[in-house]
DNA sequence: CTGAATTTTCAGTATATTCTGAAATTACAG
DNA sequence: CTGTAATTTCAGAATATACTGAAAATTCAG
């Protein structure tokens, strides 16, 4: 469908597309993101639309469910009523913010789903069995989300010190074990 | 639906129903592996009809897709020709394996692809753009995966004690801060 | 203000996914 | 082996999701 794309930026396009489709966002919406992370200028709805080769509409539909994700970022030129969208220039940032994003839409709200079953009184022993199964549940669950918090505290360059030092993450775990004195006595690999 | 189910207990069903239909799976093989993680008993193709009220193939067709994910374990009884089906008794292993699985079908993929287009040599200013943003994505995402993989080491015990300890990640992190010779001086809150 | 350029909305259509019942297959107790 | 209890398959129906074009609403240059 895209017109003057080339092969290597379609071939991304197409890949984000189908990756988007298996999270929450579609596959227009995912290969509309995709063409805006590509693309060093702006683009205007009119640009997405004949590049995918997709109605004016559902670009439209789409720009508003990217906004909605805090994804994408809405410009003017002077002089110009056309309106211009772009995708963050720092891959962490898009990282951090869909991270965020999904934990507000999904994770919170199971959280207090949990919440709420947890603090009613079981009602019998099935009940009780199935409460401290969503008890492991939801403290697994806050510890993971700690976790992320803490790394997506970590600025770009941070993150960037990180990777170079390669997979040191075995000794910073294993630090950790020490501070916690692990009965566990297993090097990294 | 259900028929026989506490409010309770149907409730986290249906919660997990939606839940799961944001990420790969359907809602109904959300729901039933919702049942399955709540009951002590494994429970077999029959159970898990009735329960939900829907139809026995359909019950079929969700459990192989919850084994191909290797979420489900399927058990027999002597001299019974019944199959039964239970989820695993941690709830740290069964986060182990949806991580575990998810990597396998989206995140190798998507790294297969970018590498593939990274090695192309780039046909202009515009590509050369494209494929510096594909690099750094493909870095982020390797670093990322290098980080999970780690904690997926760690067994329940440890990630229990871990979370017994509270948030003390922001120290390990300070300490790693220390370690890398970070630049930023922001202390843990 | 005005009106042309631009964006948004939405009802209807197209597409994709999920679900079902009936038929085919499989597995094993006897 | 055989018969039956169980599971699986699959074509078609039901449902849900995505997409479009046309019409309405908005915005701002002039």
């Amino acid at each position: 469908m895209p017109e003057k794309l080339t092969p290597m930026i379609q071939s991304f396009i197409l890949h984000f597309g189908e990756m988007g489709s298996r999270w929450g966002i579609n596959r227009t919406v995912g290969q509309m993101y995709a063409l805006l992370v590509l693309s060093k200028e702006p683009l205007c709805a009119d640009d997405i639309t004949e590049a995918l080769g997709i109605s004016r509409s559902n670009v439209s539909m789409g720009l508003k469910e990217l906004i909605s994700w805090e994804l994408v970022k809405l410009q003017h030129r002077p002089g110009e009523r056309k309106e211009f969208y772009s995708a963050p220039g720092d891959v962490w940032d898009i990282a951090k913010t869909l991270i965020e994003q999904r934990r507000k839409r999904e994770i919170d709200p199971t959280l207090s789903t949990l919440r709420n079953l947890l603090i009613e009184t079981p009602a019998n022993d099935e009940e009780a069995y199935a409460q401290q199964r969503m008890r492991e549940m939801h403290e697994l669950i806050e510890m993971l989300t700690l976790w992320t918090q803490e790394i997506q505290r970590l600025d770009s360059a941070q993150l960037g010190k990180l990777l170079k030092l390669g997979n040191s993450i075995g000794k910073v775990l294993d630090m950790k074990d020490r501070l916690l004195g692990s009965s566990k006595k297993e090097s990294t690999k």
